[in-house]
DNA sequence: GGAATTTGTGCAACCGTTTGCACAATCAAG
DNA sequence: CTTGATTGTGCAAACGGTTGCACAAATTCC
């Protein structure tokens, strides 16, 4: 017989009749939106009874009978990524103001998401904030189909078919090239990311972009994308890139990581940074104003952006025909010590 | 009327009188520990049923009559510490394994930790796993009155009434004085975490055992304790250190964010790391290995801590009567460019 | 080939709340 | 002092699964 929770857990009954009162009565008085229609003096007693005998409501049984879990579930990729971490907090904070507890989903990459996904709504999750998706993923049709409130953030789908957070690539992209190029390099590459997720899609448009609207010819522009954010990725694309482009005088990556498997590859090449090349980086994670040379790089404001993934999700949900938004926020540079004018401009400068 | 919950949604009820069985035959042959009970063919027109219909167990309502909610707390004290992260991923990943998922609650350290305990007491969950206690934390009170299986990561409790997996803090500071000594390091300070934390408290006592059993006086290795673990924290501990010891060629921070803290200091002041000075951390948090110079410090696994600390409660709440246990783990030293030979011993070295 | 056992399914209670409805008591209005 | 509205409480049926028990049918055993 399992169900017979542990004596000494009060329930509800218990309450009431202690009090005198009946079960519905008790939990009236104990809902703050119904307790008024209970008399003060009932409403006393029962919440001293209560008290007295250390009653703590099931929510489980609440949920059940509601159809509210008052949880929402978050698919990250990687907890361990830091730029997960704020996003987290940041959500985290706006949804437990509104009582709201978050059920966090670890899902490494693969397939597993939609599994994932489908075990939080048995779980009857109320909504889903998605930190995970690529352009073209599974699983928001899942969740349209389902119609599971979800909201994405830091990567947007490609038919904006549900509301998102982003920041905005193109401006972050056109930031990082202005300073470069009025810091006088002309020869600038991208270390791009996955073309699969939004991020490295938009980013990589962004830059030709700003590229373009400084009149750079393509040529002077290349790109390389990284099979992953990750360190080694960078690296390993910085290496192609150089090979093939030994005039390049600064390198654009979409991502810290990459920006730092950038330092990596120009160490194994005895090339300094900012002397010989400089980099800028994306998302400014924890520390990277501590590596050496500090990074310049768009700065993300990745709490912020749970916070208001978290808000927009709240909204859908009260509304659920509430149109889908995309919240874009802006990035701002931040400029440290591994962007400088490039050699060939100081010598110009130096000569003329 | 709530509860009648978005229609589409199919329940067991309705699998039953499609399948044209009984519901509880329905339940029996869908849950794999009871479908033996079925007979072969009636297991597989329901699952045909089931699967036809779309059918999803609503885990709310199983919970809700077995008592079992599959739901595992954790209380961090602030997600975005890139600390937590892998504890989290460890954790998850353990607890995935056996069918749980996580609900993660972001705690700032301030008194709201035992509202938010209850809070997921109510929701059932069957354990809890704290990496945010003090050494004498009324968590740990409110765990065991409730009968609450609960595990502590990263920080233990003075009293140990609950199991915990923790790193060697004596071993890491033994570590981390022994190479400073054999460097030649004769004037050695500590940079301690907060005394309220198991963590800074050991770390002290390990710093000061440390010391003696290499023969140092106590007077050649002076201590402060920082704060918080915090940047400035260190940095402000470190200046005071060196302002009444300014001899130190040496420090052993209680905490990579405090070692770091120190380097700051160390420039304010126009000294060298680890030309004048070498500077010890603990954790090796990511990146600690691109800051300026990378920094030589205690590793722990926080990951496999994530990970053995789930274990331990997995095992506990299969058997409430286990004995508490404190699983310790070996930390490791990370020799980077942070640490030297003192000037002194160098300069005694080219004139022997 | 009849008794003893096993197998497969149905029945109904139960988990702990919530809530529409009913109804008695109290109050306000005329 | 009736009539009508209001207030406060109880009743019982949900919510959607799970499971002990009962019992018929199929199987095994001697």
């Amino acid at each position: 017989m399992v169900g017979k929770s542990e004596p000494g857990v009060v329930t509800l009954r218990e309450v009431a009749e202690v009090a005198g009162v009946h079960p519905s009565t008790v939990s009236r008085a104990l809902n703050p939106a119904t307790s008024h229609r209970v008399s003060k003096a009932v409403v006393r007693r029962i919440s001293e009874t209560a008290e007295r005998l250390g009653y703590r409501a099931n929510l489980v049984a609440a949920s059940l009978r509601t159809g509210r879990s008052h949880l929402i579930g978050i698919l990250v990729p990687d907890i361990a990524n830091t730029v997960f971490s704020p996003i987290l907090s940041g959500a985290s904070e706006r949804l437990a103001a509104e009582g709201y507890l978050t059920v966090v989903a670890d899902v490494p990459d693969g397939g597993r998401q939609l599994d994932l996904a489908r075990s939080l709504v048995a779980r009857q999750v109320e909504g889903l904030l998605l930190a995970a998706v690529t352009r073209d993923d599974p699983l928001v049709d899942y969740c349209i189909a389902q119609r599971l409130p979800a909201v994405l953030v830091n990567r947007s789908e490609a038919r904006r078919r549900l509301s998102s957070v982003v920041s905005d690539d193109a401006l972050g992209m056109q930031l990082a090239v202005d300073h470069l190029m009025d810091l006088g390099h002309r020869a600038i590459a991208q270390i791009g990311g996955p073309e699969s997720t939004s991020t490295g899609y938009n980013r990589h448009r962004g830059f030709l972009a700003a590229i373009a609207a400084r009149g750079l010819a393509p040529e002077a522009a290349p790109c390389e994308s990284a099979e992953a954010y990750a360190r080694e990725a960078g690296q390993a694309a910085a290496h192609r890139l150089l090979e093939a482009h030994p005039e390049i005088t600064a390198f654009v990556a979409a991502n810290d990581l990459l920006a730092l498997g950038c330092y990596d590859a120009l160490k194994a090449r005895g090339l300094r940074c900012p002397a010989d090349v400089s980099v800028v980086g994306h998302n400014d994670m924890p520390l990277v104003d501590l590596v050496a040379p500090p990074l310049t790089t768009v700065r993300i404001s990745h709490r912020e952006m749970g916070w208001e993934a978290a808000d927009l999700l709240l909204q859908g949900m009260r509304d659920p025909s509430a149109s889908t938004r995309t919240l874009v926020l802006a990035p701002q540079l931040v400029v440290r010590d591994s962007t400088a004018r490039p050699r060939t401009a100081a010598r110009r400068r130096g000569a003329g």
